[in-house]
This record gives C-alpha cells, structure tokens and sequence, in this order.
DNA sequence: TCTTTTGCTCTCTTTTGTAGAACAAATATC
DNA sequence: GATATTTGTTCTACAAAAGAGAGCAAAAGA
C-alpha cells in the first residue's frame, strides 16, 4: 500500500478518537464504537489500530492515572494529531465530491 | 472480517463505477480514480476490487463488444446494484453523523 | 503477417481488519 | 490479608483487503 492512505475501520477509530476528545481509550473507543455506528469489534482489534495509527503519526498517547471506581486502571488516552485531522479531511473531501457526482444515491445535505 | 464491511478501496471503486454510468469498465475505472483523487493504481489491484466487489453482491458485469478504435477489444463493463448504493448510504450516513460531531474539523456542507 | 494498442486474468506479497487469550493493577469482600 | 472481581492493555494469530505486475488475448493498422 502506497502508507498514507488510511483503511475503513482505521478512519472510523480516528473520528471516534475526535469524537471523544480528551477520554478517548480502548474500551471507551469500543464502547462509543458500538454506541455511534451499531457495529462491535473485540477490543485487540481496537487497540491493533490504535497502534497502527500511532506509527503513522495520526495520533499520540500517553498514560493517565486511573479513577477511584472499581477496577479503575490507568489507561492509555489517544488523540489526534495535526496529521491525523488532514488524513480525516483528505479523505472527506474525496468522497463528498464523488457523492456530489451521483444524483442517484439519495444523499441530502450534510 | 464481518463481510458486509465495505474496504476503503472498495468503496472509492464502487463510487467510481456509479459516477461512470454505462461505461465502468477496468481501465476507465482506473483512469478516472486517477483523474478524481490523484490516485493511482495497478490495473491489477482494480480488478482484483471488482471481482471481490462482484461477490459481495455491489456490482454486476457483463461483456460488451469493442469499439472500432485501434486496439478496442470488448470490455467487461460493472454496473452498480441495489444493494451496492445502500452500502454506500449506509457508509456515508455513519461518516456523516461523525463528521458533524467533529467541529474542529473544518467540514462545511456537502 | 507482424506490430501496436486495448483490455482482462492470474499469481504473489504486504497491509488492514479481527478475535481472543494472557497479563496487570486497582478495589471489594470476607 | 488473601482472594475475587473489575477495568485495562499487550501479545499472538489468522483472515480479508490492498496492491503490483507479468502474461495472455483480441482487435486494428501497416
């Protein structure tokens, strides 16, 4: 592959991760995943892109101490980066002028 | 996979098949990704897209005589299904509904 | 007939997509 | 305090999609 261009579910995750802001990690990505588009994955294909996006430089992670509630383990947070948000606009703008082009799908406004 | 997903190179084809109309076939289809995204592609990779496109159920083809133009051997032209422009509905309206939760993004209308 | 052009098929490798087991750390419970 | 439970991440594997390009076939031109 050419490496800058960014897979299906890859792009999926990056806007999960914008979507989520500052609380974006694993499960919680998994969770809002399910929440906002109806669709499961287990969580190691989560974190598999998550790692894959890193190494492309379309996000960054650090550690963030865990909360007081049960279990509440310290959790790697993700959020995009410059590189990431021209990968997610790149893409849009691909594909809002190709659906410009078909009349026939019944795409309305954004 | 959960086969239903559309892959990201399969959904620019399958766009690229509806914007062509009546004449989608291999080499205008790779022609015109090249001319609408600055992508290029292997003859190759674009075919390889179609048929597994073709198996899904997105496409249907058929053979269609040559032109008289030097070299114009019949072309096995693609015509998008029904249940190809609802899974690219579906995939835009998932996009769609991202995007607009995304304002830091600089996503105007369509 | 032989060359050139257009076009598709076949084979192969790399990258993405997907799942789940294993492991780690924190709180709860007795 | 020992053990269970919950929240998390990492590691290992494998399937599917992306991508490249050689090779083959057919039509037109010379």
């Amino acid at each position: 592959m050419k490496g800058d261009v960014l897979g299906e579910f890859e792009e999926i995750i990056l806007l999960i991760v914008g979507v989520l802001g500052q609380d974006a990690y694993g499960l919680g990505i998994r969770d809002e995943l399910e929440k906002q588009t109806g669709r499961s994955a287990a969580i190691g294909a989560v974190h598999a892109t998550l790692n894959r996006l890193q190494e492309k430089g379309y996000v960054e992670s650090g550690m963030k101490e865990g909360t007081q509630e049960r279990g509440g383990r310290r959790k790697r947070v993700f959020q995009m980066t410059g590189l990431g948000k021209k990968a997610l606009t790149d893409s849009k703008d691909v594909r809002v002028n190709l659906w410009s082009q078909l009349p026939d799908l019944n795409i309305g406004k954004v």
